[in-house]
DNA sequence: CATTACAGTGAACATCTGTGCACTAACAAG
DNA sequence: CTTGTTAGTGCACAGATGTTCACTGTAATG
């Protein structure tokens, strides 16, 4: 009768701090792990609380514990992946000078983060067009800022300082929509070959190019 | 020994079409409208077999004399959808010119076919990312096709006629995947704003322009 | 020490899912 | 006419789903 109840699967380290808050974040955190774990081969719509749950290792009814819904999970989801993101286009922001190192290093930084944490590139770009209700709403929005800020950064350079703020955001709209093209055969990639990722690159660092390249002959109309 | 008993033309009534393939076909086609309609604010893969063959007036197990899955009907829906862009982009391909020319005709000609066809194009652009299985890679096979076909268009410009291969298919693929985010935004016009679809338009003239006016001055690495 | 807050459990529910099977009625063909 | 084909029906089943409810053991609080 006593029958001790089963714990999450907190890998227990012989001295652990299970401050009561920090083992309900990690569950937490075990739920949307979860979540992009299922989400590898399939649409976040078509997961199921329950097997979420048993994904992470609790009965389905302690999912409430932590989200009131599997919508109110992929905001959370949304949030997380935007700040794979965000770091990410903080470390490209740091490349200077011209146009040629920007996009060579913006390509790299790309790459890598995407291989590094590619669960949460999949999911974004899979549910950015994908997505529905509140989950796409989230990514809407997020990466309507997140090209605004791109614009700003393109201001910055040379050829551009003078551009109308809505041609700017035209620019970056273009630059965003082609990334997330390439992060998008990224992350699909099946084939175990090797070069892939390199050819895929040579690709995206040619589209930037391009479209860098126009900055010069253009004239707003 | 006959050789071909030819049957008496029975003049039938145009609202009268009782021939058994017919009928069949009507409702297959009803089948593909119902699952068309229902995904306007949910992925494909979120439809289930049930609801659709009521929305198209059918009982569940009548549905598998026409389709044997779902995903069956999901791979008819892409035929169905590229058939609409092929036919768009056969009309675009009229008008040479210059380049100019060939950018608002053809930003013109999709924004009316988008309109024309909606659903059509909205399901294209939701499940090319967020799609699953069979149907997405029915999308990127018959999308692969079509950048492809551009690619050998754009070969016929002035300025394009001596890009390698490669440089071409990179920049068709730059253009499928703007005009592809386009669609995406003229499809998900929410508010009954009457000059949203005309700003989108102007947006989607002036990236195909910027990438165009990078034409003059690329040099293939 | 005794009490409370609460993450997690397990059984139960109503509903929906895909699919198998036997059937009917109307068309097509001999 | 008679006969065979077949689109569509109705029932039934086993499984999965979201959500409720009363519960339990333990960390936190006093």
């Amino acid at each position: 009768m006593d029958a001790r109840t089963l714990k999450p699967v907190t890998t227990r380290q012989p001295d652990e701090p299970v401050s009561r808050q920090e083992r309900k974040q990690r569950t937490r955190q075990a739920l949307l792990d979860a979540a992009l774990r299922l989400a590898k081969d399939r649409t976040f719509a078509g997961l199921s609380l329950r097997e979420v749950a048993k994904e992470a290792g609790i009965v389905p009814t302690a999912f409430y514990r932590h989200f009131e819904s599997m919508d109110d999970l992929g905001i959370a989801l949304v949030e997380r992946a935007m700040r794979s993101l965000r770091t990410m286009i903080r470390e490209a922001r740091q490349n200077p000078a011209t146009y040629d190192d920007a996009i060579r290093a913006s390509v790299h930084t790309l790459c890598s983060h995407v291989r590094a944490n590619e669960a949460h590139f999949r999911f974004l770009t899979r549910e950015r067009y994908g997505g529905t209700g509140p989950v796409q709403a989230a990514i809407a929005t997020e990466l309507r800022l997140f090209g605004s800020e791109l614009a700003v950064d393109l201001g910055r350079f040379e050829g551009l300082a003078e551009w109308s703020a809505e041609d700017l955001r035209m620019m970056a709209d273009l630059i965003v929509t082609a990334m997330l093209g390439i992060v998008m055969e990224l992350v699909d990639i099946r084939t175990p070959e090797p070069n892939a990722e390199e050819e895929i690159a040579a690709k995206a660092r040619k589209q930037l190019r391009l479209i860098v390249v126009g900055v010069a002959g253009w004239r707003s109309t």
